[in-house]
DNA sequence: AGTTTTTTTGTAAGCGCTTACAATTAAATT
DNA sequence: AATTTAATTGTAAGCGCTTACAAAAAAACT
């Protein structure tokens, strides 16, 4: 009844061919006459051929597969830009393995660690920020590997990104176009989050080449969920702090922001602005809709397959750095600053 | 300089055992004694041993690897769920193969096709509808796997979701409820698609009951994204059909309904009510915010991951159907039905 | 102390494929 | 037609691990 999943000495020998002579068919095809592909490749169709990965991956120390580590696969952030990796490397018939690494670094490192194991071929990462060992392993095994979502030209390992800094610099320039001037942050945590700080420091230095001074206390550090910024800004608000702008670290806490002034009574952008990071589909369709930056997501997983893929292919992975736009949309959470800043319930 | 990686072999030789004792000693703890166990793990820890999946997967022919198709990652409408599924195979030490179909059966279809000569251990596919080939191959290599997102008592496979038809209902219902009549529907593409097929009977079968028929003019089958569903809204406004709700097959579907109602002025709820499915974490923040089918995303994601690694573990695959809650969320997106329909732009 | 039973370890045969190398055949050259 | 060269195919040795089986050691019995 059950026939046994057939190998390729069964095809070989339905095709009167040997077993090497098959496996170029598969993998070289150039390297085998015509006549014999045509039978060989009949043969094939005939049993229900398909061949078996882990042997191939050990006999060729090439798995086709590709890993990739986000922080977070739980909305739409990373996503989009995993999809489009995806496709790219399934084009090339290449899969992908992914793993989450919640945000933490030393999670990250199990991650990388047991993906190896399973042999990848090439990796993805988010960020700059990993843990030394990280790049221990990678290049021990000969990894190659690129880290997207940042970009660093000065750095020693490949990146497809943009520029965190100077979009946090954006953010700062616009809302001061719209002549803010007391300016609150709401950030994802900074440790061991490149980009958290870059976008952090570009908003900050903005400001302060005009002379802001982005205070401390109206800086808060959360999980980037919609829960944790929700409730930072509403503590904000409690505090009596006054502010008629406030900076997310990602459109994920800007939703939060953007929930807590809803309940809270507070006109946006009449009382107070937000802005968002990343322009995922839905903050456009907000109401308001979200002032947010526009990252390349789709670009930088579609770039990463085709620079993965060239590495491995040609075997020869020179580092490079790819620089992509990242724009800010402007759109109806931000406004012009009111005259007297209130955070009190009210209506405009 | 670069050493080669260390193999079991070398493992061995460092602890003065065979290669079949270590292989024991990772595999099998208990079947190696104390002192041996230590000596080797000592060796492990030095050399910096890990252990060759493909070759592993090759001699065990298990590959500790699980494979998921999901029609898109592109958004979180899956991602959750996939996010816990992974969790809860990364605690067992497997990983998660990741694949999207587009929401076109064939895909799928290749998909699984090289997911398979990956070598994958069970897998996870969403809904039922899938071509019989999915099925056969599945079965032919006695790979344990799991439909999810839809429950079927019936169904000879194993299912762990909820019930569509009956989520459908209760929208029927609470839009019958608030007063409407005239009720318009936007639906993803029905065929090949028993989830989106359940819900729109589901829909229609509540409103049948209580004498409301759903017209098929009002009924507009569009792929799942926020840009068609805003032209499906847009264009059956403009063929001046009246209706004072429309039911969106998903939570996108239902963003875009929202966005076009914005543009065209329609004033959500007083003039028209939306309703969407899926309970994205973001329309709980829209404003209006979304009433929708809250999906037991999460739960479904580590359940799979529970239910396939006994599969496996035990080589026993029982099916099973396990049937988890999906509850309306009630929110700002639904009120009562105007006493007169009138779609064209104006203030209320 | 000698047996029998149980536990622990070693030996070695693959798992299904790729690929260096040798052998063969065909094409190109003289 | 004979020789050289290139293209095609076959042979067989692993890739790094698991595991059936045999052997040895330890424990539990007479």
């Amino acid at each position: 009844m059950h026939q046994p999943k057939p190998r390729l000495q069964d095809v070989a020998t339905a095709a009167g061919v040997s077993t090497a002579t098959v496996s170029r068919c598969i993998n070289h095809p150039a390297q085998v006459k015509l006549n014999l592909r045509e039978r060989i490749n009949a043969a094939i169709e005939d049993l229900g051929y398909s061949p078996h990965g882990a042997a191939r991956a050990l006999a060729s120390s090439r798995s086709h597969t590709i890993g990739a580590i986000v922080p977070t696969i739980d909305n739409g952030i990373f996503a989009n830009g995993i999809h489009y990796l995806q496709r790219g490397l399934s084009e090339a018939n290449y899969t992908l393995l992914i793993a989450s690494s919640n945000y933490s670094l030393d999670e990250e490192l199990h991650e990388v660690k047991s993906l190896i194991t399973r042999g990848i071929d090439g990796m993805v990462l988010i960020g700059e920020d990993h843990r030394p060992e990280v790049y221990q392993i990678l290049n021990l095994h000969r990894i190659p590997f690129v880290n997207l979502w940042t970009y660093n030209s000065q750095s020693i390992h490949s990146c497809i990104g943009f520029d965190n800094y100077a979009a946090g610099r954006k953010i700062g320039e616009h809302l001061m176009t719209m002549g803010h001037t007391q300016i609150a942050m709401i950030t994802g945590i900074q440790a061991d989050n490149d980009r958290a700080r870059d976008r952090l420091r570009g908003v900050q230095e903005s400001l302060l080449e005009k002379g802001i001074h982005l205070r401390s206390e109206l800086i808060r550090e959360c999980r980037y969920n919609s829960k944790e910024a929700s409730d930072a800004l509403s503590d904000l608000v409690a505090a009596g702090h006054l502010f008629s702008a406030v900076v997310c670290g990602n459109d994920i806490l800007a939703l939060g922001a953007l929930s807590a002034a809803r309940q809270l009574g507070i006109a946006v952008p009449q009382a107070l602005s937000i802005t968002g990071f990343d322009n995922l589909e839905i903050t456009a369709v907000l109401s308001p809709s979200l002032t947010t930056i526009n990252v390349p997501a789709r670009r930088m997983g579609a770039l990463a397959a085709t620079y993965l893929l060239n590495c491995i292919e040609n075997d020869s992975c020179a580092i490079s750095h790819m620089q992509l736009p990242a724009d800010i949309k402007v759109r109806e959470t931000t406004g012009i600053a009111p005259t007297r800043i209130s955070l009190s319930p009210n209506k405009h």
